[in-house]
This record gives structure tokens, sequence and C-alpha cells, in this order.
DNA sequence: GCTGATATTGACACCGGTTACCAAAATGGC
DNA sequence: GCCATTTTGGTAACCGGTGTCAATATCAGC
């Protein structure tokens, strides 16, 4: 389930059967005629028209599509004419076929947060305007059992260049040696280094939160809860650290009853919410590890007529369209998701970007989290 | 800007230069060698290796691969067997050019929220999971003043069977004529019919608005706000029609103070709560375009002390994942966005979908939204 | 004007599938 | 058992590009 950009017709060595998938065949090798395109008076120019009506080799023609250095002004010129003249457009199809190799990277993510995977997606594809590639999006089902497999199926159906990976999947080890065992390139997001520079972009999630802690320490409170992410998240375990290093540096403890369980869904927030707000000395503010669970905690404060921030701040985490949307507004630590979407693409596949947007090696590979404050945190009421 | 799954090198008749994208090319007809991948042990298995295993040709196979009717069980078992032992996986590319047709579809979208395309995209991936169909997936801008020039791009050089076009660039119908005159399919995704049956999926937003408005007024309310969608916008549009309906069966009137401008977004929600929550007599409930703008009154409201619902009903529309975030949980629309994703699909290309996912011609082309009662609507007070 | 070195260009095979067309084999009616 | 008919498999060409490598054009130097 979940593929954005896969299945030719199925047979592979993981799924022998024939698939379901049922195709028109009137008689045999018609298959398919019914489909055909009409298009717009006539068929599209091929490379062999331009050659034809510039007057040159088709290899020729070729060379000029691909920039070749060896060219005289005058012959490129002539077949540029003739490309415009008959509005050529080269066919990736036969030009991924005699290259042996697809124009394509693939975007791989299992993200509950849609708006990260949309924004991460414009990123990579500011990266890879100017160039020759293609993105494909491919929504993966952490939860399958199967889930490698179905990425392995369309690793080798579609053979990518490469595959960017998205938190959380991208903390998947295996999904990695995968890639790597098919001769796929691939990068991963996350939270913290995951890999070696090669292979991982990621953000300083930690600092930032113990930045965020910080503020509300400094604003005087003392009495600060935790909402976890879940476990097993390597982006969950990098936002508790910063928090309790952040506590600790401060000479705070975190009572066991302040530290509460959480999966990113707002259900989460609620249940925590209710725990940490009945106690009979309940926390003065409170870091969610994402906003949806911080809406979850906020709502529960609305509804104990607790107000936000005089009696209680809260932070999230992710800077989703809800952490503005919510009153009031929450103060959360944007990711530079956009950002690593570049930085992404350009580590995957740096011998296909135009040379302005390589990445400078001096650069790192660590891109910098931003703690925003807004409305839902003030000094704690004496 | 804005590329999903585009961009081999650029020669066409709308961008005569040569692009920045730069490649390496450190000897001519080199090029991209840096670039192979390893693979894991060696090259892809290829029909002819196949066809060799079998000791049939690579006609036969291709017939095994393409389920030709006219073969011996014998036969096919013998070639999926080595199709299975080699791990062979047919080449996309080398399929999509001797066919003379790629087996993708586009999925076009300018949308403000996220989540709705992937939803959308969802609904569309669960529809041809068992063809031989992939998806590209292509943001639009719609801003942008060489948006048709740009997508006409996109079009010639990935050529699809077909386009999906998600609102509200649905509604473009220079966008719709682009495609036909590409020889390019096209499904459009409206609030409303926007073009005839194979052209177009649409829910019923007007209804349903109206079913929503309708629960205002049996909850006694009278004075009802509106907050507008952008103007140009059919689905801004039909709400509004939706609205006033509703109101006029009821015989009750729109007062043009009640009447609040409004272009989607979370600030204009602001600016509206803000204009109709000052009126001397202020609606008692306000129905708004959207959940995002539904986001901002509420936040007026609270700013104001104003109770929702107790004093102020607010209805949104999407059911975006704001909708659930916020407090209290705002009554909204959902949009059927996943199965409206399936209905796209499956009218966009039947002919390549298994069976059992065809139109039912009898099922209508129109899908219900549907209104989902939150704690954002009650009683007005005496 | 000739020679050799170098820059440009083209002929041809090939990428991995598919179709057109034909031949061989199997089937079946008489 | 024979011939017409149906099923099956093979060969060659082709889809629209690119790689190889040889052929041709250009040019500096003598």
């Amino acid at each position: 389930m979940a593929v954005v950009a896969v299945d030719f017709a199925t047979l592979s060595a993981h799924h022998t059967g024939r698939t379901a998938g049922q195709q028109p065949e009137p008689a045999e090798d018609k298959a398919h005629m019914a489909a055909q395109t009409k298009g717009s008076g006539g068929k599209q120019p091929t490379i062999n028209d331009v050659a034809a009506l510039a007057g040159v080799s088709k290899k020729t023609v070729s060379r000029v599509i691909n920039r070749s250095e060896f060219l005289t002004e005058k012959t490129r010129k002539a077949v540029e004419q003739a490309i415009v003249t008959l509005g050529f457009v080269p066919n990736p199809q036969a030009r991924a076929l005699a290259f042996r190799r697809n124009f394509l990277i693939a975007l791989l993510h299992d993200n509950p947060n849609a708006q990260t995977v949309l924004n991460f997606q414009q990123g990579v594809l500011d990266a890879i305007k100017d160039s020759d590639l293609a993105l494909l999006v491919r929504p993966v089902d952490r939860g399958s059992d199967h889930m490698l497999d179905d990425v392995r199926t369309f690793l080798e159906k579609q053979r990518p260049i490469g595959a960017l990976l998205l938190p959380p999947i991208s903390e998947n080890d295996d999904l990695a040696a995968l890639c790597e065992d098919l001769g796929v390139r691939y990068v991963r997001v996350g939270s913290a280094p995951l890999d070696d520079a090669k292979h991982c972009v990621s953000s300083n999630d930690r600092e930032v939160v113990g930045e965020a802690v910080r503020a509300l320490i400094a604003l005087g409170h003392r009495r600060i809860g935790f909402v976890r992410g879940p476990r097993g998240f390597r982006s969950a375990a990098e936002r508790e650290k910063g928090f309790l290093e952040a506590l600790a540096e401060a000479g705070l403890e975190l009572p066991s009853a302040y530290n509460a369980p959480g999966n990113y869904r707002y259900t989460a927030g609620i249940e925590a919410g209710e725990a940490l707000l009945s106690l009979a000395e309940p926390p003065t503010a409170i870091f969610c590890s994402n906003d949806e669970m911080a809406a979850g905690v906020m709502s529960v404060a609305h509804d104990k007529r607790i107000d936000v921030p005089g009696a209680l701040s809260i932070i999230g985490f992710d800077d989703s369209p809800t952490a503005t949307h919510i009153w009031p507004a929450l103060s959360t630590v944007r990711w530079p998701i956009r950002e690593m979407g570049v930085r992404a693409a350009r580590t995957l596949v740096p011998d296909f970007l135009p040379l302005a947007s390589k990445v400078d090696e001096s650069e790192a590979a660590v891109l910098g989290s931003t703690f925003i404050q807004r409305q839902s945190v003030a000094a704690p009421k004496r």
C-alpha cells in the first residue's frame, strides 16, 4: 500500500504470483492500444526529425542536448534552431534507457506531519530545479510487516539514483542497508547525525530544545513537565536529552510524575495533560515533544480553566500549522525542513546538480533549528 | 519553481537557452559515468537472461510479463520460474519506450492545505496499487506568470498519460485546455462539477454547507455571520451559495456587516473575527469558509473572552488537522478527499486499472462531504 | 601545398523491452 | 491420414536516445 510511484507489472523475486492487475488485451500484442493518446495533430518530434532538419546526424543533436563542449558554434546554433522550430523535447524514457540510468530520486516518508513532508519536498525541488532530475514521492507504511519488501520492490522497479529518507523511517538501519545493497544512494534526514556525513543531514534539535528550556528557567519556572515522544525514535530521544540536559545544567530534577509518555499524537497530549495537570503540585510549564501533543495539553488546560500562559506555559516542537492556529499561539521549535530538503538533495546527488548548488564542504552537515517564542509562554505566577 | 518531477535537459520551444544545469563531462560521451550505480554484485538481469534460462525466446518472456492469453501453462511456469530465480524486474524505461507510452500519471496541485494533498495522493495510490502505473506529484505555482508554461514544459517532458488537477488550480480552464491540447487526459477535482463527468470529480459542498447552517438555525441561531473565501474561487463561491441558500430558506438575511471577506488564511480569520465580534450586535454563530479562518475567528473570541460555544458558535470547512487541535474542537465539513483521489484515478485511467476498481457508471460523480459536529457549536445563550 | 595533430562529426551498434510478421507445431473435422 | 485452422515460438525491426570509434575537417608549422 501507499505507493506513490510504483507498480510496473509485478513479477519480482518477492512477489511471484501474477498480480491482480488486469490489462485490456483484446488480442495479442494489441495491449494498451485503446489507450494511445491522440496527441494534438501528430506525433512528438524525435531526435531524428531534428537531425534531418538541421542537416546533421542524430549524434550531433544528442551532443547539443547534452551540452558537449566539442561543437562548433555554428552547428550548435543550427541544431538549437531546429529544436525550437520543431518544439522538440527529448524523450526521458529513451534517454534513461540509453544512459542505463534514469534521472529519478525518490523521497520515502512515513510522516504523520503532512506539512513537513511537503516542505521538505519543496526544498528538494528547489535543489533539483535546474537539473535533469525528477522526484518520485513514496509514502511508506512503517507499521506494515512487509515494509522492507515493499520498499525493495519499489526501488527495484524504479531504480532511482538515490533515495531520501525522512524521519522517522530514516532511523531504520535496515532501510539504509537495503539501499546500500541495491546500489541506490541514500541520505537520511534526522534530528541528529544518523550516519556519516555523506549519508546524513540533520538538525541540532537537542541544543535548541535546551535553549527553549533555558528560556523557561530564565523566566522563573522551576516545575517543568515533559511529554515524551515515542520510545525507539531518535527524534524523541534527542528532544528528551536536550530537555534533561538543560534541566540538569540548572540543577533541576525531573520528578517521574512530571515525565509523561507520549506518541506524538494529539490524544497522547490530552492524556499527558490530564495526568500532569491533575497533580497536587502541577508543573508551571510543560515541554511537549511535538506540537500536536502540545495542542492536546493546551486543550486540557482550557478545559480545566487553567490560564495559558498565566498559570501554565507550554512549548511544542515542529512549528506545524497547528502551532499558530491554536490559542494562545504556541512557542515551538522550528525545524529548517525546507532547507534540509535542499541540503539533502545536494548531498545525495551533487554530481547531477548545477555547480552553484553544490554542497560547500566547509558547511556543517547540521542545520540549525530555531526556538520560536509565541504567546504560550510567560513567567510563572507567584 | 516547485517542480516535483521534471527537468530533463531543458531545450524546448519555450525555453531556448541552455539551462544552468551543469553536467559532469570529463570527456565527450563519458558524461555521467562517475554516477553509475555499482549495484550489488553485478547488473540487473534482463529479459534476455530470463529467456536464456527458461529456454524460450524473449518474446515469450514478454508475453508472460504482459499476461498474454496464448501460452501453455508449462511455458508460463518455466518462464515465471526463471524470473523468480534471477530476480528479474522489467525495466520501466525500456517498456515505456517500446510501448511508446509511459505509465505515469501526474498530480498537479497548488494547495495550501498539505493534509489535503497527501490524503488525495493516498487515494490515488490506493486506486493504482495493482496497476502498472506510477504517480508523479507536482506542485504548481498558481501565482506565477509562467504557470501555464511551466506546466506545459512539465507535461511535454514527462508525457504522463493523464493529469489530476486539484483545486484551486483545477478551476483554471486554461490548464484543462492545455492538457486537452497536449493529448494528456485530465480529471479536475472540485467542489462542484467543473466539467463533464469524464473530466471531473466533485463533492457536494454546497449542500453540506447548507446542512451545517441549518443545524445552527435549528439550535436557535438567528444572527449568523459568514467569512468568505477568496473571490474567484469556485470552492468559495459554492460555500457561499450553500450558506446563503440555507439562510434564505429559513427566511433569514445576511446583513452586509455579517459578511466578512477572507482569503482562506488564518490572518483573514483574525481580521474577520475582529470585525464581526466588535459589532454592537455581534453574530451568535459564524460560518467560516475554511478551518484556518475559523481558527483565526476563534482566537479572536478567546482574546475577547467570548465563550465558545456558549456565546459564539463557530463552524469551519475542510476538517484539517487544525480542526481537532484547536480548543474547543471545531465543527467542520469533511471533504471525502481520499475517496475522491480513488475516484479521480479511476475516472482518469479506467483502462489501466484492475477491473475491480473501475468506476461503476451508475455511481454518481459527486461524492458526499460530511458535516462533523464538534464542541465549537451549541445553542445560543438567551 | 603538405604533414601531423587536434577538433568535430557521423556511422553503427546497442540499451531492454515491444510489435510485425512468419513459421512451426498442435488440433480437429472429415 | 490429410488439409485447414488455431495456437505457440522465433526472427528481425523498432522505440528514441547514447557510446564507440573511425572518418573528416581544420589548422599550425614548415
